[in-house]
DNA sequence: GTCTATATCGCGATAGAC
DNA sequence: GTCTATCGCGATATAGAC
């Protein structure tokens, strides 16, 4: 074959092939057989790079979750635990706003595809393990630690879950405003049911 | 055959099974063959009765649904949304204090069990869906009532995580402790830092 | 890279339950 | 008799072993 024999090569062309046969026909018509076909590898050298047919399509969140931790981790020592994920959030999601196409068609695969979904859900648990490690090396014990990273990665893929539907939504904003929410729903100080935002969905 | 040809009866009999042999012998290597075999059915008969080898462990999730629905709508008006949603979780979850010993048994597996993991969170963002159109049906506007629908069942899982981990945990009291720990992280008025809490993990 | 187990699902026939 | 659950058989594709 004329293609280069690079891993990093045949991987990208991979994810590109899978993305455009979920795209075309649909996951459960696609094959890992056609997937591999057209990225001119076989499918055993696709099984060599992904665990199974859905990581294909997860590339992405382990980047993201490669710029998170150190995002966490220089996150001011002075910041109430929210603020700081808040602010590690908004570093790291940076990335996403160039790729808004990309992130569309992926996007519509997943929502499209009850087994992509459930893998979505996996990868949002593991980011959440990160930000629970890094709450937990601020001092929060373990079971607050756990609790309020969940909290906060459900913010966050709020946020972009948001952002991918609305084609004028603004990610960064989005995700602060998800943020206000939070405090808005548990902060007895602002009256419970007030609904003073920018712009409540 | 001298089995029974009732539905249900098969389909009880196929969750015991299915418990037993991923309990045994674990989840990867138990066939569906042998849990139809263990049941007295085929393995077509397995597949019509759950969709995968994974659903037949999450029933019980489909009966704390049926429960919870009821709970939600029941909730005060008056109630804030968050302390809405604990007073139906706080019902729902009686059901599940009485079965200890079950419920750890699936832990095990579950916990032991990568795709079965993946499968509790799609349940878990089931459930969180319910919520969510219970806060909508409460007055929330959309995004905020799927936001606030995703933390509470956070909570909620969290609470029963470390139920099933403890074996002299409160589930009860758990619950409760998980829904006060969120109002500590946002609750601006209580400095944020603290950490007077009954029993925090 | 090749070989194989087995999860998953379609179809037609059968057989209790009402 | 009409359901509906089950059976028996077969096909395909994922995923893992050698």
């Amino acid at each position: 074959m004329g293609v280069p024999r690079s891993g990093a090569a045949a991987r990208d062309r991979l994810e590109r092939a899978a993305l455009e046969l979920y795209t075309e026909r649909g996951y459960d018509h696609s094959t890992t057989a056609q997937i591999a076909a057209r990225a001119g590898v076989t499918e055993r050298t696709f099984f060599r790079h992904f665990a199974d047919k859905r990581e294909v399509l997860f590339n992405i969140e382990a980047r993201l979750n490669e710029a998170l931790v150190p995002a966490l981790a220089d996150a001011p020592a002075d910041l109430p635990p929210p603020a700081a994920v808040l602010q590690a959030f908004r570093w790291m999601v940076a990335a996403l706003e160039d790729n808004r196409a990309l992130a569309e068609a992926r996007h519509r695969v997943i929502a499209a595809t009850p087994a992509l979904r459930e893998r979505q859900l996996t990868k949002e648990t593991a980011m959440s393990i990160l930000v629970a490690d890094a709450l937990r090396a601020r001092g929060l014990p373990k079971g607050r630690a756990t609790l309020l990273a969940q909290v906060c990665t459900a913010a966050l893929a709020h946020a972009v879950h948001a952002w991918v539907t609305d084609p004028f939504g603004d990610l960064d904003a989005l995700l602060v405003q998800a943020f206000a929410d939070l405090h808005d729903f548990f902060d007895v100080g602002t009256a419970n049911g007030r609904q003073a935002h920018t712009g409540a969905t």
